[in-house]
RNA sequence: GCCCGGAUGGCGGAAUGGUAGACGCUGCGGACUUAAAAUCCGUUCCUCGCAAGAGGGUGAGGGUUCGAGUCCCUCUCCGGGCACCA
């Protein structure tokens, strides 16, 4: 063993009473540290982790603690199986709420969350959770968020190596550079051999130039475009009213915040980015290393957004736009697009540019100036809401330039729309209105050509000529003559083809397409492209660079100083943490104007903190805070070492911890063994996480390759609430029903109208929560009916995965079979009850459904089907109440099987079996495979397929036996009556199944 | 619109292609009790039948199979995610 432990006493109730009961094992478990993790314990390791919470006013409900009771179950099952579990808990406590619940209330939101902390933990602890408490941290500790500036520091000093594919430190790339093994091209891009093929845009034919050639300045800005952390300006979503920057996962789909529903706006500001973008590739592949519900591998694959296409230069020319350019001096510059869909080229009939792209200005003719300005300044304003309310009608001007399609020299006019996104491709596209909806909506709005490229096949040409009206000519028309149409006059179909086909229309005097299947189009033309310079084959994803600065009081400050030149300074190690300023004042300044510039809380920060000397220079520090997710992108790493005062962690704990040997159940590649939450995030935390832990990763700070190794989703408990007739919310748990019943428990039956104050209300369903006030408290329940029986029955309701529906009274069921097994244990004096012997267990039935009880519950912990291991000791007490007498042995080992679920009950009966220890540290008990079955076994008789009766027979019994013992039955005899027997099937010791005519 | 999940008694749910409804809640009947609570016993998918029993039944329709809640196709509804991503 790795500890000493302390004799533990049972208490002296004589009833069940589970509130005494379990705080007197609450006590001893933490007096005995019973489930601290031992650090480079012998035992395998096993790391059990919950998604730490954000610690609201509003305390817990029962559907909080589902996830952290399954893990708790889990963990505790591990440590009976030899594993030493590390099994910690913490505290998200940095964020927008702590602060405007401190604004509102006018306390330090250190205070507030302080005591928002404690009486999280203390309803945790009531729950008996079997956390290391002597792990716990907030990330709002100044221990703590020292290092999460600390691992900032690591992103802003690194860089991405693209021949390596990893991050190195930066130090690396100016090494390299100063050697001349690496040169600068366009927009302060290093060129990169290995990523040259791939680059956006037109290769660079000039072979760059020299770093040793550049200006101090022209180096900081190359060094800035390459690291992991950098500053830029950047189209953000500006909440003037909250005064700060929102994430794209903090507006809503209205185009308004999440918090407070204010609206946002799209202005560029200078912001904090972190280069995960780098990391795409990566995030992508090595999904495959970790064991998550497929779903949400899906939901990260479609976040990241990979598309397979081309990119395509499409040289601008023809007057006016050339003379103009021209006229300035300047070459006339190439647009290049990206599409999936190179094989349509030869249908782009014009070109969109998104309204922001910098070209905008530079090619718009003097005669379209003003209208093109008018329309760059209405998109500007317009939110996400009007973008999308207008998403059906197409807006955009014409720039009155043309680009030469370059597969048919063909002129082609250029013009802007909002419907084609700046951040995403080469904020331009090629449009082929004939085969994309958008371009072809666009297309008819604006009378712009539309030629055919793909042919359709003759389904969907039919039932688009179908929808067409009669004067069109081509309803109910011959299919050939439908056809000939379509390759004439796409356009008077009333859709796009999207699919894919046989190309037509579509060659030159170098290449044709015509006759290709769209794949091998797509290949043919991607190679012609090539071959000419003209553009290559092109992978784009979707995932941005992450926004990573918040004008925020309540968040981490940024180790960054800014100079007076604009030089940007980072923050020593050793000079670690920048701790948060005491202010008096420290709302943002929010504002009606959408164009008010931010005014971070920390501008107003006292001088002495605001402002730094170095070197005679003085600098000004960050006034950004990051983000809500930076905390939790790292706190598992912590636990692993929480008190290092050297490290994020130290690396043996680390090593330890995460990577682990290879033990049976350990999550294959290293990382959190099990990590169980929400679904909600399963894109952003998830994926944050697992770019800042690759970094880590890939500086040699971290030895696995991914954070979390399996994952578990569990659903959500939802309730019922009540309506007014203003459609305000009451409290549920004063509704009754036309009878006076409380709604709690009618609440599903049929025919039910509720009524509120003698007021009729209207039931809805929705999660639980303060919002609806239809939340139950995990302490009500604690004090009514104990922690064990809320947290078996939390696990009963059905499957953890599962949305659940919370209802009060079905937790008396569980409540019942804990009192059962308190009587079947302990007698009216509370002595050990006379039915337990002290003899080998002597009933056969009771060994069978012992064993057949371990095997279940066991195997049904591993994937964490709580709900049918439960049932099953339901089953094996029910028997044991039955039977006459069993043998203590068997009361010891369904004591060790109900131990996760309740395991106050179980510590205590344990006791008074006269154990000398904690139940915790007993050993799972084994099943005997050959105990499971008697001698015989049941056999079903079917008739063709029918249920007629069954049978016991000996195992080994051949198929005429048991045929012969079918057909002896009476029942199956009267339906085998004056039939011919045709087939008999036989599953050996499972079914027969006669067929008869 | 696209991509994922689901749909089983009055309710929560259970069923390696092999007796659908385990386990529990609720309801009903009974025992114990002066009474109540607690506890225990029985019963509770639908239809027909006094009963033994027979027939039907897992959102709808079709298919594969000796046999389908489970596998395949089409559709409906509900939940979740993404959404002008070229």
């Amino acid at each position: 063993m790795d500890r000493q432990t302390i004799v533990p006493m049972a208490t002296d109730c004589k009833d069940y009473e589970p509130v005494r009961i379990e705080s007197h094992w609450q006590d001893y478990w933490k007096k005995d540290k019973t489930f601290r993790a031992v650090d480079f314990s012998e035992r395998p390791k096993f790391y059990v982790l919950d998604m730490f919470p954000y610690p609201s006013g509003a305390g817990l409900h029962v559907g909080h603690p589902l996830g952290y009771i399954a893990t708790d179950i889990f963990a505790r099952y591990k440590r009976m199986r030899g594993f030493n579990v590390l099994h910690p808990m913490g505290f998200d406590a940095f964020g927008l709420p702590a602060e405007q619940f401190a604004v509102e209330h006018g306390v330090h939101p250190r205070v507030t969350t302080g005591k928002n902390v404690a009486n999280m933990v203390r309803q945790l602890k009531r729950l008996g959770l079997s956390y290391d408490w002597d792990r716990a941290f907030a990330t709002t500790d100044v221990d703590y968020y020292r290092w999460t500036q600390w691992i900032f520091l690591q992103l802003y000093h690194s860089w991405f190596d693209p021949g390596r594919n990893r991050a190195r430190p930066i130090d690396d790339l100016v090494e390299m550079l100063e050697s001349g093994k690496l040169r600068i091209g366009r927009d302060r891009r290093i060129l990169f051999p290995s990523r040259d093929e791939t680059e956006d845009g037109k290769p660079d034919s000039s072979g760059g130039r020299d770093w040793n050639g550049l200006s101090e300045t022209e180096k900081r800005e190359v060094l800035a475009a390459h690291r992991l952390a950098y500053l830029a300006d950047v189209h953000v979503n500006w909440c003037p009213a909250l005064g700060t920057v929102l994430a794209n996962e903090e507006v809503t789909n209205e185009g308004r915040s999440e918090r407070g529903n204010y609206p946002v706006y799209q202005r560029p500001l200078k912001q904090w980015m972190l280069r995960i973008t780098d990391y795409v590739k990566r995030l992508e592949d090595e999904l495959d290393l970790v064991d998550w519900p497929e779903p949400i591998k899906l939901m990260q694959h479609n976040w990241i957004g990979r598309s397979e296409g081309a990119v395509a230069h499409f040289p601008v020319g023809g007057e006016p736009a050339t003379d103009a350019a021209a006229a300035r001096g300047e070459s006339a510059p190439a647009l290049s697009v990206f599409t999936t869909r190179p094989d349509t080229l030869f249908g782009a009939t014009y070109m969109v540019l998104a309204p922001e792209h910098p070209l905008v200005d530079q090619l718009a003719t003097p005669d379209r100036h003003d209208a093109v300005a008018e329309y760059k300044r209405q998109a500007a304003r317009r939110t996400e809401l009007e973008r999308q309310a207008d998403a059906k009608t197409k807006s955009g001007v014409f720039t009155g330039a043309f680009a030469v399609n370059p597969v048919n020299n063909e002129r082609i006019p250029i013009w802007i729309a909002d419907y084609v996104l700046m951040a995403y491709g080469t904020g331009a596209i090629m449009a082929v209105p004939a085969h994309d909806e958008r371009d072809f909506e666009f297309a008819k709005q604006f009378q712009l050509p539309i030629r055919a490229v793909v042919m359709p096949g003759d389904d969907w040409l039919k039932e688009q000529a179908d929808k067409t009206a009669a004067d069109a000519g081509i309803n109910g028309a011959p299919i050939d003559e439908i056809r000939r149409r379509y390759i004439r006059h796409p356009d008077v179909f009333p859709e796009a083809f999207v699919g894919q086909g046989l190309s037509i229309n579509s060659s030159n005097d170098e290449v044709s397409l015509d006759n290709l299947a769209t794949p091998d189009a797509k290949r043919t033309i991607s190679r012609w492209l090539k071959d000419k310079g003209l553009g290559r084959t092109h992978v784009q994803y979707k995932l941005r660079d992450w926004l990573f600065s918040r004008q925020r009081y309540w968040g981490e400050p940024f180790p960054i100083l800014h100079g007076p030149d604009g030089e940007i300074l980072a923050v020593e190690e050793d000079e670690l943490p920048v701790e948060l300023p005491e202010m008096e004042d420290f709302r943002p300044h929010g504002s009606d104007d959408p164009d008010a510039p931010p005014r971070p809380p920390l501008g107003r920060a006292p001088e002495s903190w605001r402002f730094v000397e170095r070197n005679g220079v003085r600098y000004q520090r960050e006034l950004n805070t990051m983000p809500q997710w930076a905390g939790s992108c790292w706190y598992y790493l912590r636990f692993c070492d929480p008190d290092n005062r050297e490290r994020f962690a130290g690396p043996e704990a680390e090593r330890y911890w995460m990577l682990g040997g290879k033990a049976k159940g350990q999550a294959e590649n290293g990382g959190v063994d099990l990590y169980v939450g929400g679904a909600e995030h399963a894109v952003l935390h998830l994926l944050y996480a697992r770019f800042w832990h690759k970094v880590l990763h890939d500086l040699g700070h971290v030895s696995s390759p991914e954070p979390f190794g399996r994952l578990f989703n569990q659903g959500y408990i939802q309730a019922f609430y009540y309506e007014d007739e203003r459609g305000m919310r009451v409290p549920a748990d004063k509704v009754v029903d036309q009878d006076g019943k409380p709604a709690e428990q009618v609440q599903d039956e049929p025919d039910r109208r509720f009524f509120f104050e003698g007021k009729p209300v209207t039931q809805r369903y929705g999660k639980m929560g303060k919002s609806l006030k239809n939340a139950v408290t995990p302490d009500d329940m604690c004090e009514e009916y104990g922690a064990d029986a809320l947290r078996a029955y939390l696990m009963f309701l059905g499957p953890l995965e599962a949305m659940k529906t919370w209802n009060t009274q079905g937790i008396e069921g569980i409540s019942r079979f804990l009192k059962r097994i308190w009587r079947e244990y302990v007698d009216r004096d509370g002595n050990r009850h006379p039915k337990i012997a002290d003899t080998a267990e002597s009933n056969p039935d009771t060994l069978r459904l012992l064993h057949e009880t371990i095997k279940k519950v066991g195997e049904d912990i591993e994937e964490l089907r709580f709900n049918t291991a439960i049932s099953q000791m339901m089953i094996f007490v029910n028997h044991l109440q039955k039977a006459e007498s069993f043998s203590i042995e068997t009361a010891r080992s369904f004591l060790k099987l109900l131990a996760p679920f309740a395991p106050h009950l179980a510590e205590e009966l344990w006791a008074r079996l006269d154990d000398r220890s904690s139940i915790s540290a007993a050993s799972w008990p084994e099943y005997d495979p050959a105990r499971l079955e008697g001698a015989k076994v049941k056999v079903v008789f079917q008739v063709n397929g029918k249920y007629r009766g069954d049978a016991l027979v000996d195992k080994g019994a051949d198929q005429d036996t048991v045929l012969a013992a079918a057909k002896d039955h009476s029942k199956v005899a009267a339906h085998l009556e004056g039939k011919t027997v045709r087939k008999v099937i036989y599953v050996p010791g499972r079914i027969l199944n006669i067929v008869v005519s």
